[in-house]
DNA sequence: CCCAAACTTGAACCTTGACTCATGTTTCAG
DNA sequence: CTGAAACATGAGTCAAGGTTCAAGTTTGGG
Protein backbone atom coordinates (compact mmCIF):
# COMPACT_ATOMS: atom_id res chain seq x y z
CA UNK A 1 0.00 0.00 0.00
CA UNK A 2 2.15 2.79 1.12
CA UNK A 3 4.92 0.65 -0.11
CA UNK A 4 6.42 1.04 -3.66
CA UNK A 5 6.64 -2.43 -4.55
CA UNK A 6 2.92 -3.28 -3.45
CA UNK A 7 2.85 -6.70 -4.10
CA UNK A 8 1.78 -9.16 -1.53
CA UNK A 9 5.54 -10.60 -1.74
CA UNK A 10 6.61 -8.04 -0.37
CA UNK A 11 4.22 -7.53 2.69
CA UNK A 12 5.19 -11.33 3.39
CA UNK A 13 8.36 -12.25 2.04
CA UNK A 14 8.54 -14.32 -0.70
CA UNK A 15 5.62 -16.30 -1.68
CA UNK A 16 6.94 -20.40 -1.09
CA UNK A 17 5.40 -22.63 -3.90
CA UNK A 18 5.39 -26.08 -2.16
CA UNK A 19 3.93 -27.22 1.38
CA UNK A 20 7.66 -27.62 2.78
CA UNK A 21 8.09 -23.69 1.64
CA UNK A 22 5.01 -22.63 3.68
CA UNK A 23 5.80 -24.48 6.90
CA UNK A 24 9.55 -23.37 6.89
CA UNK A 25 8.40 -19.72 6.33
CA UNK A 26 5.32 -19.76 9.40
CA UNK A 27 8.29 -21.45 11.21
CA UNK A 28 10.34 -18.63 10.47
CA UNK A 29 8.11 -15.99 11.22
CA UNK A 30 6.55 -17.24 14.71
CA UNK A 31 10.29 -17.53 15.69
CA UNK A 32 11.29 -14.16 14.41
CA UNK A 33 8.65 -12.92 16.66
CA UNK A 34 9.98 -14.62 19.43
CA UNK A 35 13.19 -13.27 18.71
CA UNK A 36 12.41 -9.44 18.24
CA UNK A 37 9.82 -9.68 21.44
CA UNK A 38 12.89 -10.87 23.93
CA UNK A 39 15.67 -9.50 22.58
CA UNK A 40 14.39 -6.53 20.51
CA UNK A 41 15.23 -5.31 17.08
CA UNK A 42 18.73 -4.65 17.35
CA UNK A 43 19.97 -7.57 19.80
CA UNK A 44 18.12 -9.62 17.28
CA UNK A 45 20.02 -12.26 15.37
CA UNK A 46 19.21 -13.36 12.15
CA UNK A 47 21.00 -16.88 13.49
CA UNK A 48 18.64 -16.63 16.66
CA UNK A 49 15.43 -16.68 14.65
CA UNK A 50 16.78 -19.36 12.24
CA UNK A 51 17.55 -21.48 15.47
CA UNK A 52 14.98 -21.32 17.04
CA UNK A 53 13.13 -22.18 13.33
CA UNK A 54 15.60 -25.02 13.36
CA UNK A 55 16.86 -24.13 10.01
CA UNK A 56 19.93 -23.26 8.60
CA UNK A 57 20.91 -19.34 8.57
CA UNK A 58 21.25 -18.88 4.40
CA UNK A 59 17.17 -20.58 4.45
CA UNK A 60 16.16 -17.15 6.44
CA UNK A 61 17.11 -15.21 2.89
CA UNK A 62 14.91 -17.60 1.23
CA UNK A 63 12.09 -16.22 2.54
CA UNK A 64 13.08 -12.48 3.55
CA UNK A 65 15.14 -10.07 1.70
CA UNK A 66 16.69 -8.65 4.90
CA UNK A 67 16.12 -8.55 9.26
CA UNK A 68 13.93 -5.14 8.26
CA UNK A 69 11.76 -6.81 5.69
CA UNK A 70 10.91 -9.60 8.36
CA UNK A 71 10.67 -6.87 11.03
CA UNK A 72 7.92 -4.94 9.15
CA UNK A 73 6.43 -8.32 7.60
CA UNK A 74 5.89 -8.96 12.03
CA UNK A 75 4.95 -5.59 12.75
CA UNK A 76 1.63 -5.46 10.10
CA UNK A 77 0.87 -8.83 10.90
CA UNK A 78 0.69 -7.72 14.59
CA UNK A 79 -1.09 -4.82 13.79
CA UNK A 80 -3.44 -6.59 12.21
CA UNK A 81 -4.36 -9.30 14.87
CA UNK A 82 -4.74 -6.40 17.70
CA UNK A 83 -7.45 -4.95 15.36
CA UNK A 84 -9.13 -7.96 14.88
CA UNK A 85 -8.75 -9.13 18.40
CA UNK A 86 -10.46 -5.62 19.68
CA UNK A 87 -13.09 -5.66 16.96
CA UNK A 88 -14.53 -9.25 17.68
CA UNK A 89 -14.54 -8.44 21.73
CA UNK A 90 -16.48 -4.78 20.60
CA UNK A 91 -18.78 -6.74 17.90
CA UNK A 92 -22.64 -6.44 19.06
CA UNK A 93 -22.03 -3.91 22.05
CA UNK A 94 -25.25 -2.10 22.67
CA UNK A 95 -23.61 1.18 22.36
CA UNK A 96 -20.09 2.92 22.50
CA UNK A 97 -19.42 3.28 25.54
CA UNK A 98 -20.02 0.13 26.09
CA UNK A 99 -18.05 -0.89 23.08
CA UNK A 100 -15.35 1.23 24.83
CA UNK A 101 -15.45 -0.40 27.56
CA UNK A 102 -15.38 -4.29 26.20
CA UNK A 103 -12.32 -2.77 23.53
CA UNK A 104 -10.72 -1.43 26.73
CA UNK A 105 -10.86 -4.63 28.25
CA UNK A 106 -9.47 -6.70 25.24
CA UNK A 107 -7.22 -4.62 24.74
CA UNK A 108 -5.10 -5.20 27.93
CA UNK A 109 -6.56 -9.15 28.12
CA UNK A 110 -4.51 -9.08 24.48
CA UNK A 111 -1.24 -7.88 25.65
CA UNK A 112 -1.05 -9.92 28.90
CA UNK A 113 -1.56 -12.75 26.02
CA UNK A 114 1.18 -11.42 23.83
CA UNK A 115 3.47 -9.88 25.94
CA UNK A 116 5.76 -9.21 22.53
CA UNK A 117 3.61 -7.21 21.26
CA UNK A 118 4.38 -3.96 22.59
CA UNK A 119 8.39 -4.67 22.21
CA UNK A 120 8.20 -4.58 18.52
CA UNK A 121 4.84 -2.38 17.72
CA UNK A 122 6.36 0.32 19.80
CA UNK A 123 10.10 -0.34 18.29
CA UNK A 124 8.48 -0.04 14.79
CA UNK A 125 9.18 3.59 15.73
CA UNK A 126 12.22 3.54 15.30
CA UNK A 127 13.31 0.64 12.89
CA UNK A 128 10.13 1.14 10.39
CA UNK A 129 8.62 4.78 11.43
CA UNK A 130 6.03 4.11 8.26
CA UNK A 131 5.24 0.94 9.51
CA UNK A 132 4.38 2.16 12.79
CA UNK A 133 2.54 5.11 11.87
CA UNK A 134 0.21 2.76 9.64
CA UNK A 135 -0.36 1.13 12.08
CA UNK A 136 -1.70 4.06 14.52
CA UNK A 137 -3.25 5.76 11.80
CA UNK A 138 -5.25 2.94 10.90
CA UNK A 139 -6.50 2.19 14.07
CA UNK A 140 -7.43 6.17 14.48
CA UNK A 141 -9.23 6.50 11.84
CA UNK A 142 -11.76 3.88 12.21
CA UNK A 143 -12.03 4.67 15.67
CA UNK A 144 -13.27 8.34 14.83
CA UNK A 145 -15.23 7.29 12.25
CA UNK A 146 -17.31 5.20 15.39
CA UNK A 147 -16.73 8.40 17.46
CA UNK A 148 -18.70 10.37 14.76
CA UNK A 149 -21.42 7.49 13.88
CA UNK A 150 -22.05 7.13 17.66
CA UNK A 151 -22.40 11.22 17.74
CA UNK A 152 -24.42 11.54 15.32
CA UNK A 153 -26.81 9.28 16.66
CA UNK A 154 -27.03 11.09 19.58
CA UNK A 155 -25.16 8.32 21.69
CA UNK A 156 -22.70 10.34 23.24
CA UNK A 157 -22.32 14.14 24.08
CA UNK A 158 -22.39 16.20 21.00
CA UNK A 159 -19.54 18.70 20.04
CA UNK A 160 -17.76 19.95 16.89
CA UNK A 161 -16.66 17.16 14.50
CA UNK A 162 -13.47 18.05 13.92
CA UNK A 163 -13.41 17.00 17.76
CA UNK A 164 -13.63 13.21 16.58
CA UNK A 165 -10.15 12.99 15.52
CA UNK A 166 -8.82 14.28 18.74
CA UNK A 167 -10.98 12.90 20.85
CA UNK A 168 -9.67 8.99 18.95
CA UNK A 169 -5.99 9.66 19.67
CA UNK A 170 -6.54 10.46 23.10
CA UNK A 171 -8.31 7.85 23.67
CA UNK A 172 -5.79 5.11 22.10
CA UNK A 173 -3.00 6.76 24.00
CA UNK A 174 -5.24 6.45 27.20
CA UNK A 175 -5.38 2.73 25.76
CA UNK A 176 -1.89 2.08 25.18
CA UNK A 177 -0.77 3.37 28.57
CA UNK A 178 -3.02 1.16 29.98
CA UNK A 179 -1.81 -1.47 28.70
CA UNK A 180 1.67 -1.40 28.89
CA UNK A 181 1.19 -0.42 32.86
CA UNK A 182 -1.59 -3.01 33.72
CA UNK A 183 -1.13 -5.60 31.18
CA UNK A 184 2.74 -5.91 31.11
CA UNK A 185 4.44 -4.15 34.20
CA UNK A 186 2.38 -4.86 36.83
CA UNK A 187 -1.00 -7.04 36.73
CA UNK A 188 -2.02 -5.14 40.07
CA UNK A 189 -5.58 -4.59 38.44
CA UNK A 190 -7.62 -6.65 36.46
CA UNK A 191 -8.17 -5.45 32.75
CA UNK A 192 -11.90 -4.88 33.54
CA UNK A 193 -11.40 -2.84 36.79
CA UNK A 194 -8.89 -0.77 35.16
CA UNK A 195 -11.47 -0.18 32.09
CA UNK A 196 -14.45 0.07 34.33
CA UNK A 197 -12.26 3.06 35.59
CA UNK A 198 -10.69 4.68 32.84
CA UNK A 199 -14.13 4.58 30.72
CA UNK A 200 -15.95 5.82 33.78
CA UNK A 201 -13.43 9.01 33.52
CA UNK A 202 -14.33 9.40 29.61
CA UNK A 203 -18.08 8.83 29.98
CA UNK A 204 -18.57 10.79 32.98
CA UNK A 205 -15.52 13.23 33.17
CA UNK A 206 -13.95 14.54 36.12
CA UNK A 207 -16.20 17.61 37.16
CA UNK A 208 -17.76 17.78 39.78
CA UNK A 209 -21.84 17.81 39.43
CA UNK A 210 -24.22 18.34 41.93
CA UNK B 1 18.97 5.94 42.68
CA UNK B 2 18.16 2.46 40.63
CA UNK B 3 21.82 2.41 40.12
CA UNK B 4 24.29 0.46 41.80
CA UNK B 5 26.81 3.51 41.61
CA UNK B 6 24.54 5.90 42.82
CA UNK B 7 26.74 9.05 42.61
CA UNK B 8 26.01 11.70 40.85
CA UNK B 9 29.03 11.25 38.32
CA UNK B 10 27.75 7.69 37.37
CA UNK B 11 24.59 9.91 36.10
CA UNK B 12 26.46 13.08 33.97
CA UNK B 13 29.38 11.20 32.88
CA UNK B 14 32.68 11.77 35.43
CA UNK B 15 32.72 15.56 37.24
CA UNK B 16 34.86 17.98 34.86
CA UNK B 17 37.67 19.58 37.19
CA UNK B 18 38.65 22.96 35.47
CA UNK B 19 36.31 25.47 33.46
CA UNK B 20 37.39 23.72 29.94
CA UNK B 21 36.05 20.35 31.16
CA UNK B 22 32.82 21.61 32.17
CA UNK B 23 32.32 23.86 28.62
CA UNK B 24 33.69 20.46 26.39
CA UNK B 25 31.00 18.49 28.85
CA UNK B 26 28.13 20.58 28.10
CA UNK B 27 28.97 20.99 24.20
CA UNK B 28 29.31 16.43 24.38
CA UNK B 29 25.84 16.53 25.77
CA UNK B 30 24.49 18.86 23.57
CA UNK B 31 26.01 17.08 20.50
CA UNK B 32 24.65 13.97 21.72
CA UNK B 33 20.93 14.95 21.94
CA UNK B 34 21.25 16.00 18.31
CA UNK B 35 22.65 13.20 17.09
CA UNK B 36 20.40 10.58 18.74
CA UNK B 37 17.68 12.81 18.21
CA UNK B 38 18.40 13.05 14.38
CA UNK B 39 19.47 9.53 13.82
CA UNK B 40 17.97 7.25 16.52
CA UNK B 41 19.99 5.57 19.10
CA UNK B 42 21.60 2.42 17.04
CA UNK B 43 22.34 4.68 13.77
CA UNK B 44 23.78 7.56 15.97
CA UNK B 45 27.75 7.06 16.76
CA UNK B 46 30.01 8.57 18.48
CA UNK B 47 32.27 9.90 15.46
CA UNK B 48 29.01 11.95 15.15
CA UNK B 49 28.57 13.01 18.47
CA UNK B 50 32.08 13.84 18.64
CA UNK B 51 32.06 16.07 15.21
CA UNK B 52 29.09 17.98 16.45
CA UNK B 53 30.92 19.17 19.23
CA UNK B 54 33.82 19.67 17.23
CA UNK B 55 36.35 17.18 19.79
CA UNK B 56 38.46 14.43 18.71
CA UNK B 57 36.67 10.80 19.10
CA UNK B 58 38.88 10.16 22.75
CA UNK B 59 37.89 12.90 24.37
CA UNK B 60 34.04 11.39 24.52
CA UNK B 61 35.51 8.46 26.43
CA UNK B 62 36.64 11.17 29.07
CA UNK B 63 33.10 12.19 29.69
CA UNK B 64 31.69 8.96 29.22
CA UNK B 65 32.19 5.17 30.04
CA UNK B 66 29.80 4.46 27.29
CA UNK B 67 27.63 5.14 24.22
CA UNK B 68 24.82 3.98 26.65
CA UNK B 69 25.90 5.84 29.47
CA UNK B 70 25.17 9.16 27.74
CA UNK B 71 22.14 8.17 26.32
CA UNK B 72 20.90 7.22 30.08
CA UNK B 73 22.06 10.92 31.08
CA UNK B 74 20.20 12.09 28.23
CA UNK B 75 17.37 10.22 28.91
CA UNK B 76 17.32 11.65 32.56
CA UNK B 77 17.74 15.14 31.32
CA UNK B 78 14.98 15.45 29.36
CA UNK B 79 12.51 13.79 31.57
CA UNK B 80 13.53 16.31 34.05
CA UNK B 81 13.57 19.35 31.88
CA UNK B 82 9.55 17.94 30.93
CA UNK B 83 8.55 17.52 33.97
CA UNK B 84 9.75 21.23 35.24
CA UNK B 85 8.47 22.97 31.81
CA UNK B 86 4.87 21.25 32.71
CA UNK B 87 5.74 22.17 36.47
CA UNK B 88 6.15 26.36 35.47
CA UNK B 89 2.92 26.33 33.38
CA UNK B 90 0.63 24.67 35.78
CA UNK B 91 2.04 26.98 38.75
CA UNK B 92 -1.15 28.79 40.17
CA UNK B 93 -3.83 27.05 37.74
CA UNK B 94 -6.71 28.13 40.72
CA UNK B 95 -8.49 24.55 40.35
CA UNK B 96 -7.27 21.26 38.88
CA UNK B 97 -9.39 20.95 35.62
CA UNK B 98 -7.23 24.11 34.28
CA UNK B 99 -4.17 22.86 35.71
CA UNK B 100 -5.00 19.65 33.48
CA UNK B 101 -5.35 22.18 30.56
CA UNK B 102 -2.50 24.28 30.90
CA UNK B 103 -0.07 21.30 31.42
CA UNK B 104 -1.46 19.35 28.48
CA UNK B 105 -1.09 22.97 26.41
CA UNK B 106 2.48 23.36 27.63
CA UNK B 107 3.47 19.73 26.61
CA UNK B 108 2.13 20.00 23.30
CA UNK B 109 3.98 23.34 22.91
CA UNK B 110 7.15 21.82 24.39
CA UNK B 111 7.42 18.88 21.78
CA UNK B 112 6.93 21.21 19.44
CA UNK B 113 10.14 22.99 20.33
CA UNK B 114 12.27 19.77 20.92
CA UNK B 115 11.07 16.99 18.96
CA UNK B 116 14.31 15.12 19.76
CA UNK B 117 12.17 14.38 23.28
CA UNK B 118 9.91 11.68 21.89
CA UNK B 119 12.72 10.59 19.68
CA UNK B 120 15.06 10.14 23.15
CA UNK B 121 13.06 9.23 25.60
CA UNK B 122 10.48 7.06 23.97
CA UNK B 123 13.86 4.69 22.13
CA UNK B 124 15.01 4.37 25.91
CA UNK B 125 12.22 1.77 26.50
CA UNK B 126 14.42 -0.60 24.10
CA UNK B 127 18.05 0.98 25.39
CA UNK B 128 17.58 1.80 28.78
CA UNK B 129 13.76 0.09 30.25
CA UNK B 130 15.08 1.04 33.86
CA UNK B 131 15.26 5.10 32.85
CA UNK B 132 12.39 4.83 30.52
CA UNK B 133 10.00 3.41 33.37
CA UNK B 134 11.45 5.47 36.24
CA UNK B 135 10.29 8.77 33.66
CA UNK B 136 7.10 7.84 33.32
CA UNK B 137 6.74 6.15 37.09
CA UNK B 138 7.58 9.52 38.66
CA UNK B 139 5.20 11.63 36.60
CA UNK B 140 2.59 8.89 37.20
CA UNK B 141 3.06 9.44 40.71
CA UNK B 142 2.79 12.67 40.77
CA UNK B 143 0.03 12.59 38.70
CA UNK B 144 -1.65 10.67 41.17
CA UNK B 145 -1.06 12.59 43.98
CA UNK B 146 -2.69 15.49 42.33
CA UNK B 147 -5.11 14.23 41.32
CA UNK B 148 -6.14 12.92 44.33
CA UNK B 149 -5.62 16.04 46.26
CA UNK B 150 -8.24 17.85 44.33
CA UNK B 151 -10.43 14.78 44.97
CA UNK B 152 -10.10 15.18 48.65
CA UNK B 153 -10.49 19.26 48.58
CA UNK B 154 -13.92 18.25 46.58
CA UNK B 155 -12.57 19.85 43.46
CA UNK B 156 -13.16 17.05 40.88
CA UNK B 157 -15.56 14.06 40.70
CA UNK B 158 -15.52 11.94 44.06
CA UNK B 159 -14.74 8.04 43.07
CA UNK B 160 -12.51 5.40 44.75
CA UNK B 161 -9.14 6.38 46.23
CA UNK B 162 -7.29 3.37 43.94
CA UNK B 163 -8.69 5.35 40.65
CA UNK B 164 -6.20 7.92 41.24
CA UNK B 165 -3.33 5.60 39.90
CA UNK B 166 -5.09 4.59 37.02
CA UNK B 167 -6.43 7.62 36.37
CA UNK B 168 -3.34 9.16 35.84
CA UNK B 169 -1.72 6.22 33.70
CA UNK B 170 -5.00 7.12 31.32
CA UNK B 171 -4.01 11.01 31.05
CA UNK B 172 -0.50 10.22 30.84
CA UNK B 173 -1.02 8.43 27.96
CA UNK B 174 -3.87 11.02 26.82
CA UNK B 175 -1.15 13.62 26.81
CA UNK B 176 1.82 11.29 24.82
CA UNK B 177 -0.30 10.30 22.21
CA UNK B 178 -1.91 13.57 21.44
CA UNK B 179 1.81 14.84 21.96
CA UNK B 180 3.23 12.54 19.36
CA UNK B 181 -0.03 13.17 17.04
CA UNK B 182 -0.02 16.70 17.19
CA UNK B 183 2.74 18.55 18.53
CA UNK B 184 5.36 16.22 15.51
CA UNK B 185 3.35 14.01 13.31
CA UNK B 186 1.32 17.14 12.02
CA UNK B 187 0.68 20.74 13.47
CA UNK B 188 -3.13 20.47 12.10
CA UNK B 189 -4.64 21.84 15.14
CA UNK B 190 -2.61 24.30 17.36
CA UNK B 191 -1.78 22.80 21.32
CA UNK B 192 -4.65 25.21 22.88
CA UNK B 193 -7.19 23.68 20.75
CA UNK B 194 -5.83 19.94 21.05
CA UNK B 195 -5.96 20.43 24.76
CA UNK B 196 -8.78 21.87 25.01
CA UNK B 197 -10.91 19.17 23.16
CA UNK B 198 -8.77 16.74 25.37
CA UNK B 199 -9.82 17.84 28.42
CA UNK B 200 -13.79 18.54 27.45
CA UNK B 201 -13.62 14.98 27.06
CA UNK B 202 -12.38 14.16 30.93
CA UNK B 203 -14.17 17.10 32.54
CA UNK B 204 -17.26 16.52 30.57
CA UNK B 205 -17.41 12.95 29.50
CA UNK B 206 -19.17 11.56 26.46
CA UNK B 207 -22.33 10.34 28.16
CA UNK B 208 -25.53 12.39 27.12
CA UNK B 209 -26.95 14.41 29.73
CA UNK B 210 -30.51 16.09 28.89
C1' DC C 1 9.95 -42.18 -12.91
C1' DC C 2 12.42 -37.82 -14.05
C1' DC C 3 14.18 -33.50 -13.92
C1' DA C 4 13.68 -28.60 -13.36
C1' DA C 5 12.35 -25.68 -9.97
C1' DA C 6 12.11 -25.07 -5.24
C1' DC C 7 14.31 -25.31 -1.26
C1' DT C 8 18.33 -26.02 2.21
C1' DT C 9 22.88 -25.53 3.91
C1' DG C 10 26.71 -23.11 6.57
C1' DA C 11 31.35 -21.43 5.82
C1' DA C 12 33.26 -17.21 4.35
C1' DC C 13 33.07 -12.41 3.48
C1' DC C 14 32.87 -7.80 4.83
C1' DT C 15 31.31 -3.61 6.78
C1' DT C 16 30.65 -1.01 10.72
C1' DG C 17 31.45 1.25 14.72
C1' DA C 18 32.40 1.01 19.86
C1' DC C 19 36.23 1.33 22.58
C1' DT C 20 41.57 1.54 23.89
C1' DC C 21 45.79 3.72 24.55
C1' DA C 22 50.16 5.97 24.11
C1' DT C 23 51.42 10.45 23.25
C1' DG C 24 50.91 15.31 23.46
C1' DT C 25 48.87 19.79 25.29
C1' DT C 26 46.60 22.83 28.71
C1' DT C 27 45.29 24.22 33.20
C1' DC C 28 45.88 25.88 37.81
C1' DA C 29 47.16 25.35 42.75
C1' DG C 30 50.89 26.22 45.54
C1' DC D 1 56.81 29.74 37.74
C1' DT D 2 56.26 25.00 37.64
C1' DG D 3 54.97 20.40 37.60
C1' DA D 4 51.37 17.22 38.35
C1' DA D 5 46.77 16.50 37.28
C1' DA D 6 43.41 17.22 33.92
C1' DC D 7 42.25 17.15 29.41
C1' DA D 8 42.66 16.24 24.17
C1' DT D 9 44.02 13.50 20.28
C1' DG D 10 43.09 9.94 16.54
C1' DA D 11 45.15 5.81 14.62
C1' DG D 12 44.54 1.16 15.70
C1' DT D 13 42.16 -2.93 17.77
C1' DC D 14 38.51 -6.02 17.90
C1' DA D 15 34.08 -8.38 17.92
C1' DA D 16 29.74 -8.86 16.09
C1' DG D 17 26.55 -10.05 13.00
C1' DG D 18 24.15 -9.16 8.43
C1' DT D 19 24.49 -10.90 3.89
C1' DT D 20 26.31 -13.84 -0.05
C1' DC D 21 26.92 -17.89 -2.56
C1' DA D 22 28.18 -22.24 -4.53
C1' DA D 23 27.15 -26.80 -3.66
C1' DG D 24 23.90 -29.90 -2.27
C1' DT D 25 18.90 -32.16 -1.34
C1' DT D 26 13.86 -32.45 -1.83
C1' DT D 27 9.52 -31.79 -4.14
C1' DG D 28 5.92 -32.35 -7.44
C1' DG D 29 3.92 -31.85 -12.10
C1' DG D 30 3.97 -34.19 -16.47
Amino acid sequence: MADATGTIEAMLGKVPRTERGRKTLRRVLEAAALEFGERGYHDAAITGITQRAGVALGTFYTYFDSKEKVFRALVRDMSQATRQHVAEAVRGAPDRLTAERLGLEAFIGFVRQRRELYRIIEEAQFVAEDVYREHYLTFAEGYSRNLAAARERGEIAEGADSADEPRAWALIGMSVFLGMRYGIWEEDLSPAEVADIAIDLVSEGLRKRS
